[in-house]
DNA sequence: TAAGTATTTAACTATCAACTTAACTACACG
DNA sequence: CGTGTAGTTAAGTTGATAGTTAAATACTTA
């Protein structure tokens, strides 16, 4: 690995490191959610949510679109799909 | 993902998430080195490089055996050798 | 045992990250 | 327009992290 590759993944690798943001990652595995869809299946408050989503969207990792006054967010990067799924087989029981 | 899984794994991706460790870990993929080994592949001081160790150490992710005066280092689990290689395949040019 | 090498630890400073609250923007609909 | 809902942003506080320097420990060898 050079060494500008290591930064990005390091910065990369924060980005995801916090409970909070993977257990967004996981909710936007499979299907593109809403801030307050995402909202429901957590114990924080909405603007904790959205700037965790920032940091996410900040890095590149997520996307967002805005439907009337709804924002559905995605996993931009499949990349970091791949990464969750072997992240789960190695460190879950049933992943 | 229950939630004690995305609470450990959080732990486990935050210290790996600086450019520092990472590639320390990269520099034990193959091999055991020690802390004056790694340092010579590295710019900084030996004292930081102690203390990056250490927080993988707690973590367990780095085991480490004494001999003379030299503490040689080796990632201790296996896990963790994947998850960079699965890291490297999607985010390095050449891994 | 004294001096040298390898590594760790402590103390300190500076910077960054997380959460809360409150204010703000954007849109929908009556 | 005015009200309600969805989401974002700003400000402030608190705690965590990173790096530097210096001192301490552990071991080796003359």
């Amino acid at each position: 690995m050079i060494e500008s590759e290591v930064n990005n993944l390091a910065l990369l690798l924060k980005s995801i490191s916090h409970p909070i943001r993977l257990q967004i990652l996981c909710l936007l595995q499979t299907s593109e959610l809403s801030v307050g869809e995402i909202r429901k299946e957590m114990q924080t408050s909405g603007a904790n949510i959205s700037q965790h989503l920032n940091i996410m969207r900040n890095q590149g990792i997520i996307a967002s679109r805005k439907e009337a006054n709804f924002v559905y967010n995605r996993i931009a990067d499949q990349r970091v799909i791949e990464l969750m799924k072997t992240m789960k087989q190695l460190f879950c029981s049933i992943s």
